[in-house]
Parts: C-alpha cells; structure tokens; sequence
DNA sequence: TTTGAAAAATTAGCTAT
DNA sequence: ATAGCTAATTTTTCAAA
C-alpha cells in the first residue's frame, strides 16, 4: 500500500491535532472538507490509520520517570522469547530488537525513580538477560505520532 | 496537578478514540456535552492534556525503516534549541534529552535506508550537533502504549 | 449544571471530470 | 476513481437561567 503526498500530508495534519475539522484539514492540504473525511475514511479502512489518541502529560497520571533500557541477552535468544517475556511487564510502552551493541530496547514508564529501579531489577533478573544498560529521559522535546505493533 | 476519577475516565475514552464527540464521552462518564467540553479545555489549560494526535501503522505509510539516533551536542546547546531544531522534520516521531553519554535520543521513521541516511546525514549537518551514532530497529517487538499515555 | 438557540462540523447523496 | 457541491443531521459553542 503506497500513499500519495496528499495522505501524507492530511496524516501530518492529524498528528499535530487529530481533533482539527475536516474543513481544517482540507484548507491546509488544498481539499474540501468532504474529500478530506473521505481520505481519512479510507486510511482507516487500510489500516494507515488505527486510531486517534490524546497526548497526556505523564506527569498528571503520575508516572513521572520514563527511561530506555538497553537488553545485552544470552546468546541463542530468539525475538519471540525476548518478546513473551516482556509483554508481561505494563511498564513497557515499546520494545524492538535493535543493531549495535545491545540486542534490544526497551521504553519504561514508571511513577518514580524507585519503580523504575524495580522495573530494571525484574528484566535485569530474566533468565535470558546477560546484563542491561539503561539512560533516563531528562525532558520529552517532540511526541508526535504514535506508531502501533504491526499485525503479528 | 491531581486528576480527579471523573477526569480520569474523561482522559480514558479520549485515548480509546480522541474524536469521540463531547456527547458521546458524557455517555460513557455520566456528564453532559458541555460538561466534558468544559472539563476537556480545563485538562488542556492545566497541560494534563498536551494534545490528539493520531496513531499510525508506519509500514503502512511507507515508513518501513525505524532507528534510534543518539545525538551529542556541542556545549550549551538548550534543550529548546534542540527541539526547534528536530521540529522541522517530519520524520521524527519522538525526540528526549537523555542521561548517559549523548545528549538527546530521537526516534525516526523513514521510507528505506536511503532516506534513513539522509535523514541521518541532515541532522548531523545541524549546527548544535557535534556528532551522532544510530542504532537500528531490527523488529518491533511491543509497541503498546502511546508515548505520552501510559498505563494508568 | 442544565437548557436552548446560533454557529459550526459531519456525513450522505449527487454531479462532474 | 476522486474531486466539488449541497443539504440534512449532528455536534459544538455560548448564551442565558
């Protein structure tokens, strides 16, 4: 599925506000507001787009530390095990098999430094994680798209 | 900042679907259109709320290649001069400034590797950037939670 | 908070290119 | 196939009470 410069601008359009009017939208991209809902109505029907979501200051829902853990596993891990055993943690927002020197990057929310220390003990302790390296957000600058797992 | 229960769930069906209309979300919480229009710009005056954005499948769009670039920064670069800087291009999808040894973490999508390194190649070329080292994303394991909704 | 009216947005149907 | 236009319906907005 390729989409053209229009999609892809009228997806830009809802990443900075997904709540903007159609009629919004279509004046930023050149359309009319009822060729703009139909674009958006056949971006969804593909599957571009799964959803519109807030963007929420985590901060407000109390978790306060976010971080990205960097997975060095055993060798012999495959994907799928890294992949089973993390989904068990809720504190995982992301988690990709990474080139470099680490196998995998892991991105944590937590409500403060502590969970977040716990959170690292627990992967540190999986039986297939040889050691781990992790680095803390300072300050959030850009969060724009919100990018979901591809059908598995 | 405390949000209250109602609040809450008022946050909590706009991450299910960020273009709910007020009525409908007052269905669900139990309050009138207006009601929740009011608590909704409320939550976005008090910054609870940062925004609606939309959740996209990247491979779907074209964006098959995803990376991690870390970038390390000559001396006093601000944070904000960091994220005018990133604002600009699109294929960025999330940017932090990070502790450890670089500066910022951004995450970029990008249509193939070509674009991957010319994307690469730009940011390297900003003037605050001093130099850079990017990891790819081999497979995305999870991709859960939004960036800046996590569990609650 | 609720109500009611005005303004705006959404959505469907239709026609043209 | 996809655009624009128009109109019916729904939603939002801003008054009030």
């Amino acid at each position: 599925m390729r989409l053209n410069d229009l999609d892809e601008r009228i997806v830009h359009a809802l990443a900075e506000d997904a709540r903007r009017s159609y009629a919004d939208i279509g004046a930023i991209v050149g359309l009319s507001a009822p060729a703009v809902k139909r674009r958006v109505d056949r971006l969804r029907a593909e599957g571009a787009i799964t959803g519109f979501t807030v963007r929420v200051d985590p901060a407000a829902l109390g978790w306060e530390t976010e971080g990205f853990i960097e997975i060095y596993c055993s060798r012999n891990t495959s994907p799928d095990a890294i992949k089973q055993g993390l989904a068990r943690y809720p504190e995982i927002a992301s988690a990709s098999t990474v080139t470099g020197d680490a196998d995998a990057v892991v991105q944590v929310f937590a409500a403060d430094m502590r969970h977040f220390e716990q959170v690292l003990e627990r992967i540190a302790g999986e039986p297939y994680v040889e050691r781990t390296k992790s680095v803390l957000v300072l300050s959030p600058l850009l969060r724009r798209y919100s990018a979901e797992a591809p059908p598995a």
